[in-house]
DNA sequence: GTTAGGG
DNA sequence: CCCTAAC
């Protein structure tokens, strides 16, 4: 219910204002055209006949296509009607095929190489026989483009391991144009099985997120898909969040699959595709990336969540869309987020932002400090792992994304980007987009209240969420963060999308992880949805009470401690301590004690389960010996003087040490 | 402040 | 290594 008022608000808001829209038929037209001439100027010419469409319907047609679109999307089945009611104009119905005809054609429009277009078109196909996921990547950038919250963090997922380094650039092109393909695909999204299939339903989603770039129907469609089938509901819910997600990708250093997507873009899509864009007023396309922790945890220790809080974020905010480096950006379609964003928050100022598009370049997110806590004998892999689980916790649900201008952060979020001074370039130069730690969790409630704003979180999707600045939606990870500030139009809840969240423990799951101890709030991730309270829980620690750095015993460590308790015995460790390590002041009785400890466990299990720096069997076995003898109190009863009983007990572990005891 | 143990 | 209970 609530969504619904939220769509249709948003919509609303969208299309009366923002964008234009021709008739979609004339949308498809310009598509044939453009297909027929298969040149890339030709997405130009479509987009602009499109747009111009555009503007037309959305007068008339929003208003009807909303309700004709709500009424079809109540069913499933209804997708097809949907399709005719909405997309008529411009497809009046396509089947499977066209639809992957037409989303071919207008890649290669895009598409400079051939190469390129045959991966298009091969994706169109994968797509249309819902099989492929690589077309979901595809697809889900450009939805990601929309903004629309379309993206489904599964899509997101299926791409990134899919293709989306290997295809990123087709990608690309897709999305700006994918919006013009996106209406038709609207249809055949729904009517196609795919709504079954979770992820198909966010490809189509996507398809659709595209679409409403060029006309606001499509947002309209979005919504009422939405109203259709609760899955349907999620699905697109995920994806939207997806999509900021996706928009305010987190640029990781580490993230591979970047540079070639950014270097696409810039190569192509910025040159063609935003001179259209812009002339629409939309944003031609978004961005994303996907998030790598690798590079951006930090190994430490968690102090506290609330120190965590702030990352700064590296960003680099940048008047347009070059997006020379990498990531993310943005288009922003104001149109599109800012029904988003009216339907996540209400508002609908965004609107009045439309006419300018501010193009953020988020080069990258700092991701608040991670603090884990790994053994050094634990394995790289399983660090991996710890991290990803940390990251993905975080992300799934523990983070909001915050707008520091001029150092100053920008709480307001009902404030348009004019009125924050994120209109003008000099001070998107000095714009920074952090992500901080949610403190509040209960997605669910987020959830609860606006189905949409939830998205999913896909641990790794998240992570490959996408960057995106728009006027009016700047910050997209984090329902929970989002609930509180429904106010804000900048921040669109993307991120957390429960459903998805138990995926990722699966693959994180599977943990070999030994000892790895990963202070984040893990639990975030497998907890539902939210109702975690990620970050905040684990810090259990106060900052005060620091963690010591771990200072691994060294074999000259252990053989002065062992050699200090074969003399000494066990239970008298400040003996130990001053005897053996008097000066070594970061090793208190207490470090020795357990040390001994974990020297007898060591000792005790087969060598190829022991961690760390490998002790000589010889100090292991003075090691048994000295724990046998002085467990026995034997040691005790006789005094100070275990060499004999070493001995005895062990007369391999016999040295120089109990000549000196004895 | 030390010890002993659990975590 | 941390934290604590028990001395």
């Amino acid at each position: 219910m609530v969504l619904k008022k939220r769509f249709g608000s948003r919509t609303v808001s969208f299309e009366a204002p923002v964008v234009p829209r021709a008739p979609r038929s004339a949308r498809r037209r310009g598509h044939h055209s453009k297909i027929s001439v298969g040149k890339q100027p030709c997405p130009i010419e479509l987009l602009a006949s499109l747009a111009g469409k555009l503007l037309q319907e959305s007068e008339s047609s929003s208003a009807s296509n909303n309700a004709s679109y709500e009424n079809d999307l109540l069913c499933k089945d209804g997708v097809k009607e949907e399709k005719q009611h909405v997309d008529k104009p411009l497809k009046v119905e396509s089947p499977e095929q066209e639809s992957c005809k037409e989303r071919t054609f207008v890649v290669q429009c895009v598409l400079e190489s051939e190469d390129q277009k045959r991966k298009l078109e091969s994706q169109s196909k994968a797509e249309s026989d819902h099989s492929v996921e690589c077309t979901s990547v595809i697809s889900g950038f450009v939805h990601s483009d929309k903004g629309r919250g379309d993206t489904n963090p599964a899509l997101f997922n299926d791409v990134e391991g899919i293709r989306v380094e290997s295809t990123s650039k087709s990608i690309f092109k897709d999305l700006w144009k994918g919006r013009n393909i996106a209406a038709k695909y609207d249809g055949m999204k729904l009517q196609k099985p795919l709504c079954r299939d979770p992820s198909r339903m966010t490809y189509f989603s996507r398809h659709r997120t595209d679409t409403n770039l060029f006309g606001r129907d499509d947002d309209e469609k979005f919504s009422r898909m939405n109203k259709c089938s609760n899955r349907l509901k999620s699905f697109r819910y995920h994806q939207r969040a997806g999509d900021h997600r996706i928009r305010k990708l987190l640029s990781s250093k580490c993230w591979k699959a970047a540079p070639k997507l950014k270097d696409f873009e810039c190569s192509k899509a910025d040159g063609d595709v935003k001179p259209i864009l812009i002339s629409y007023k939309r944003k031609a396309f978004h961005k994303w990336e996907r998030y790598r922790g690798d590079c951006l945890y930090k190994k430490r220790k968690l102090f506290d969540g609330s120190s965590i809080t702030t990352t700064d974020v590296v960003v680099s905010g940048e008047s347009n869309s070059n997006l020379p480096t990498k990531s993310v950006i943005a288009d922003e379609d104001i149109p599109v987020e800012g029904g988003i964003a009216s339907s996540i928050s209400g508002r609908q100022a965004s609107l009045q932002v439309k006419d300018t598009n501010v193009k953020f370049s988020i080069k990258s997110f700092k991701i608040p400090e991670l603090f884990i806590d790994v053994p050094q004998t634990a394995t790289v892999g399983s660090l991996k792992r710890t991290i990803i689980e940390a990251i993905t916790a975080i992300l799934g649900s523990g983070l909001r994304v915050g707008v520091v201008l001029h150092g100053k952060k920008i709480r307001d979020d009902g404030r348009t980007l004019l009125q924050s001074g994120l209109g003008c370039q000099e001070n998107l130069e000095n714009l920074g987009f952090t992500l901080e730690p949610t403190l509040e969790n209960p997605h669910r409630t987020t959830v609860a209240e606006n189905p949409l704003l939830t998205a999913s979180c896909d641990a790794p999707d998240q992570l490959t969420s996408v960057c995106e600045a728009n006027g009016s939606e700047i910050g997209v990870l984090n329902a929970a963060a989002n609930q509180p500030l429904l106010t804000d139009a900048s921040d669109h809840i993307v991120d957390n999308t429960p459903e998805k969240i138990p995926t990722l423990p699966d693959s994180l799951a599977d943990n070999n992880l030994p000892d790895c101890t990963a202070i984040i709030p893990l639990s975030a991730v497998h907890m539902e949805p939210l109702a975690a309270v990620p970050i905040n829980q684990k810090n259990k620690r106060p900052e005060l009470s620091q963690r010591r750095i771990r200072r691994p015993f060294s074999v000259t460590e252990v053989e002065a401690l062992v050699h200090a308790i074969e003399e000494l015995g066990t239970g008298r460790w400040r003996d130990v301590k001053l005897c053996a390590f008097e000066n070594a002041d970061h090793r208190t009785y207490v470090d020795l004690k357990d040390k001994w400890k974990t020297l007898v466990h060591t000792a005790s299990i087969s060598p190829q389960q022991r961690r760390g720096e490998p002790v000589p069997q010889d100090l292991l076995d003075r090691v048994l010996s000295a724990h046998a003898y002085w467990s026995q109190d034997q040691g005790k009863l006789q005094g100070k003087h275990p060499a004999g009983l070493l001995k005895a007990a062990d007369p391999s572990a016999d040295e120089g040490i109990r000549a000196g005891s004895t």
